[in-house]
DNA sequence: ATATCCCGCCAATCG
DNA sequence: CGATTGGCGGGATAT
């Protein structure tokens, strides 16, 4: 039922049944799961407070099928935002995305990439019910990029441990990591739309890639304008400037300015980079600690050792992805 | 050509 | 049973 309501059309309809020729428009980017997402977050109860979501009544107010707004629902769930609460009934909780999120990266931090590959991996085999849920599929990804440098990667990136691949396995193992990177396509949409990462460019790969979004205020951003974006990074040499401002960046976040960037120069290994960090303000005991040490090398002119460096960057990443890093960090080489 | 990823069939689960 | 959830991937659309 329901067909569509796009027509308009003002030319030919003759018998015609289905086939491809003209008429246009079809618009497949206005049908995008990041596009509904965003539209989705709008029809929530934008007020603090638990409040109830009906799936039919967001259906018809979304003039969509259910089917996708699962997909979404399912996503909203393992950040937090929202809870089953009975047939077609979910509970709208925006104010609880932060602190499941502290809890994602607390977890990240614990464990090893080798053990959320295996994790998944063992989805796979075991009978037959290989399955990724986009829930699995979803807190993996945010820890994952936890991990990495700037809190980015690129899908392949994240497929590669979540579920790595031998050089000759059999073909139906790697249509499972082509069905992972698909799952992951739909996973970054939904949280593009609620503003937790973005979609960027990788300044060395060049290549697409999704980037945690430092400061994500405690509710979701009524998102509208998160539509897609526009990294576009022409340019390659680095030339002098060499200093490849933030990309994003959205706006200032709001009162206490958190002021923190990550200047990143020269393609470095996929690993921690080294870096410096420069102390400006501080006003939060636990990064100062963390900040003075940091400044005690700088003056010794001297490098941490890799596993210091380690801990340094993730703390100071920590505070950047909380937002409430008060500091400049500088990558060098 | 490659990167994205919509659409909806149909299998678990629920009630 | 029917209805609700939600894997999965064919193949169309975007670049």
């Amino acid at each position: 039922m329901e067909s569509q309501a796009d027509n308009c059309l003002k030319s030919t309809s003759i018998l015609d049944s289905m086939s491809e020729v003209n008429l246009t428009a079809y618009k497949r980017k206005e049908k995008s799961l990041a596009l509904l997402a965003a539209r989705f977050l709008r029809c929530c109860p934008s007020p603090s407070g638990d409040s109830v979501i009906d799936l039919n009544a967001m259906a018809s107010e979304l003039g969509v099928g259910r089917r996708r707004l699962y997909d979404i629902i399912n996503i909203l769930e393992t950040i937090g935002c929202a809870t089953r609460a009975g047939k077609n009934k979910y509970t709208w909780k925006p104010d609880k995305i932060k602190q499941k999120l502290s809890r994602l990266r607390h977890v990240a931090y614990q464990q090893s990439r080798t053990e959320a590959g295996e994790m998944l991996a063992g989805y796979l085999r075991d009978g037959t019910r290989r399955s990724f849920s986009l829930g699995q599929l979803c807190e993996r990804f945010i820890m994952f990029l936890h991990t990495e440098p700037e809190g980015m990667a690129s899908l392949e990136a994240v497929a590669d441990t979540l579920f790595p691949v031998q050089e000759g396995s059999d073909p139906s193992t790697w249509q499972a990591r082509k069905s992972c990177i698909r799952r992951l396509y739909d996973v970054a949409n939904v949280l593009t739309a609620v503003g937790v990462v973005q979609k960027v460019h990788s300044l060395q790969t060049r290549r697409p890639a999704f980037q945690w979004v430092p400061a994500l205020q405690d509710r979701p951003r009524t998102a509208s304008d998160c539509i897609d974006s526009a990294p576009l990074d022409r340019s390659e040499a680095p030339g002098p400037a060499a200093l490849a401002a933030p990309n994003r960046t959205a706006k200032p976040s709001i009162g206490s300015g958190s002021a923190f960037q990550i200047l990143n120069r020269g393609g470095r290994p996929a690993v921690l980079p080294t870096m410096i960090v420069k102390p400006t303000v501080h006003d939060n005991s636990h990064s100062q600690r963390i900040m003075a040490a940091v400044d005690d090398n700088e003056q010794r002119g001297t490098l941490l050792n890799d596993s210091q460096l380690v801990v340094e960057y993730r703390s100071a990443l920590s505070a950047w992805m909380d937002g409430t890093a008060t500091h400049v960090l500088r990558v060098e080489d």
